[in-house]
DNA sequence: AAAAAATTAGACACACTTGTCTAATTCGTC
DNA sequence: GACGAATTAGACAAGTGTGTCTAATTTTTT
């Protein structure tokens, strides 16, 4: 039933799963403007460039297919999120412009995406309604992020770049606050600007820098190689 | 064609409004639950408990129904945001418990409660597709709230307990702070316990009072009149 | 080139929803 | 009790969307 009898010559596979792929996306596009009662599987086919029929020969019904774009989207979500999180600054030169552009690099690729859009939108929508779709992103998603980050912000309090009481607590306030400002004109739907990401980051960066940096920086920055 | 004639006895004008009250609180809840399209007026009109074709009597078609539930919802919501906004601690006893309190009171009648996640989940779905339907809340809305609590935060550095460079970005992080630890549960349509909102607020303001609080505070309490 | 598999357009049955209409009924007012 | 307005249940037409089927066509493999 799945992928088989094909080793030979991948030419069909590569036309296969190329118009697997573009139903996907275009289901993904689909679902995430009109949601799912919404959305039209005849659009869908039409956006994928591919006839009705060949829709329902890949993915069986509506249900199946909202199922496939959503495992779809969360892996490459995840993904993405831990390669990001792998260039956390663990040994900062400037911390504070390190932070700025881990955040920068977290939301372009993550939360302001077109993934990570259509995620949120989608969690909210049929999230309340069928929760077992989202279990997979719940499960691998945000909560083991968070704890990594966590992790990492622990490891910057241990080597005495920062002063933290309570990692996880400051990672999703970290996480908060690099969002803070992109909030409203993501919920309407706006393009956001480099400007906006850039200056979102710098004041979030800032801000919890304040609330944990290690106080001596702020006054004695020639003291500031310390801990090992 | 208005409520007109009716002005010596109001027993009938009370069922007429209680019903026109019904159909917009089932027509909230189920274009909540289901979205637009997916909200049906028969459900709608069994859930108010009257004839669908009351519903039509009363309010048009769907999409005025729709209209009419936003600029209900919208207006209940920021009344209640300002009532809130009033309680402002600007006269602190006790800076961290008073804004605690103040966190705790805005997430609760204002963030978790029920108009507000309609507003959030229906600006997110109907937003980008209508979007003059929520102009009345993007005018009204966040952009005076946000701007009044900035102006209450500015008093409080110029009375001497905060410290604030700019207080519309203090306003917009402390308001991110305060739903940090609420965003995924509101997500998921969870119902939020007294202990998760007090545990959320008093973490927030810990944090912002480490950025925001006065310096001196900590550890020169009576050298804190400077600034003028 | 022939066989096998996938894709396509189109038709189709079925279900559902919207919005209107009508006739009967309830309700409030006089 | 009688009148008028609002409400109700139900039928209704029109439109839309889903999922299936078929026959023709294209593509891929042998």
């Amino acid at each position: 039933m799945r992928e088989i009898l094909r080793p030979q010559f991948d030419q069909s596979l590569r036309t296969h799963t190329a118009k697997r792929e573009s139903i996907i996306d275009a289901a993904a596009n689909v679902f995430c403007r009109e949601g799912f009662s919404g959305a039209n599987i005849d659009l869908i086919a039409a956006e994928a460039g591919v006839s009705r029929q060949t829709v329902y020969n890949h993915h069986g019904d509506k249900e199946n297919l909202l199922s496939a774009v959503v495992a779809e989207i969360t892996e490459r979500c995840n993904a993405r999120s831990f390669a990001v999180l792998g260039t956390f600054p663990d040994h900062p030169e400037n911390l504070e412009a390190d932070l700025v552009a881990f955040a920068i690099r977290l939301n372009k690729s993550c939360i302001c995406d077109r993934d990570g859009k259509f995620l949120r939108k989608l969690i909210q929508t049929e999230g309340e309604r069928n929760p077992q779709l989202f279990a997979g992103w719940r499960k691998d998603g945000p909560g083991k992020i968070w704890s990594a980050l966590a992790a990492r912000f622990a490891r910057l309090a241990f080597s005495g770049h920062l002063d933290i009481d309570d990692p996880d607590a400051a990672a999703r306030q970290f996480l908060a606050l690099i969002n803070a400002d992109l909030q409203l004109p993501m919920m309407l739907g706006e393009q956001l600007s480099e400007e906006q990401l850039n200056a979102s980051a710098t004041n979030a960066v800032r801000t919890f820098l304040r609330a944990f940096g290690r106080r001596a920086d702020t006054s004695a920055p020639e003291t500031a190689k310390v801990s090992a």
